[in-house]
DNA sequence: CTGGATCCCTCACGATACTG
DNA sequence: CAGTATCGTGAGGGATCCAG
């Protein structure tokens, strides 16, 4: 892509990662390092020479960095170099930013580990302390003073079981409907309360 | 622009700004109103129609906000709506990862009033208290308890002067050749070293 | 099966000219 | 000043094909 002619920290860095699927790509990179045939699927309607074309020029820019596994397991991963790790700030503000306005999921054709993602983004940098455990439709995750992990934790202050729209309406709306709450709820809606509005006021 | 095909508010935040010229397009107005003429000269090698079609996206997305001013000032105006200025987190996060690879300036060509957006995206972080001039180039800024103010300050605690150059190896490198600092210089080093490295370690 | 490269088609972008 | 009209180019999308 060309670039925006200027000399600004900003433009430089949209002419780094702003085309198109860049930014997906470093968000597909940020869970560990992927193949090739790991990202097309992970981003169904990129096309694969668009892929490897972002690909390339991630690379050059510093950002990815292409590895052979050694043997047995011989196949080529992308991972992100430690430039590229540090977008993880500007995806975090991008989402939550984006988040605001994505209104309800579908029910159907979450991605795998959604859950996890929500977490970190919506409640992680609310609730620092405490033992959250989460079963949202067939995804289970926790979120331990303040980290997300997998699964279902033991003995936690709070269980909350729900669909993905129930949950969505639990963090954005903070309507109780259709969520089911084991433990301290009060823990749980004193985190709650501490998020702003969220949904686009227009 | 077409859509990622994804639930996830990433792909869904780049699906409102991700386009190309859009993120500037809001760096421009995060500085307050323009008018479409100032876009123009403040995105120079947009072409107009492009300009007037990001800003009806933005406009349709609630990003952006069209205002006609009263008489006798009878122009148009652009604005960022709040949800848009909410952009200012992604925005600032994206400057300051694309800072640490943008190498030093050319002398010339600078837009006007780059040194108070470098002293808030690069020191104000730091310098939450003391009062810091700085008379850069034909620029002249300063940071008044974390806030970047026009102008040289009267009885800053520390006075700065070089060129951009100098300004830019000084938050960089730390180096202060060509640098001329009155008074409290510990102050400055101070804040300086707060600074993590700055530059792509490759 | 993974890891791409190649082709074609469309549309978005860039430059410029023009108008209310 | 604030855009719209027009047109050429090239990047992105989709499908297919090929090599290890």
């Amino acid at each position: 892509m060309k670039n925006y002619g200027q000399y600004c920290p900003i433009a430089h860095a949209l002419g780094i990662v702003g085309e198109r699927w860049s930014l997906l790509l470093v968000r597909e990179l940020l869970d560990g390092p992927k193949r090739y045939t790991d990202l097309v699927t992970g981003l169904p309607k990129i096309g694969t020479n668009n892929l490897a074309a972002r690909l390339k020029d991630l690379e050059a820019a510093g950002v990815v960095e292409k590895r052979r596994l050694p043997p047995p397991a011989a196949s080529t991963v992308y991972e992100l170099s430690p430039y590229g790790q540090d977008l993880r700030p500007v995806i975090h503000e991008l989402a939550r930013w984006g988040a605001r306005s994505l209104g309800p999921p579908p029910l159907h054709a979450l991605e795998p580990g959604w859950l996890m993602h929500a977490l970190d983004l919506a409640l992680s940098p609310l609730a620092r302390s405490g033992r959250f455990a989460f079963r949202i439709g067939d995804e289970e995750a926790s979120l331990v003073d303040g980290r997300p992990v997998a699964g279902v934790v033991e003995d936690a202050d709070v269980l909350v079981e729900t669909d993905a729209v129930g949950f969505y309406h639990l963090v954005a709306d903070r309507q109780l409907e259709g969520v089911r709450v084991d433990g301290d709820v009060a823990l749980l809606e004193s985190v709650l309360a501490a998020f702003g509005p969220t949904l686009l006021p227009a």
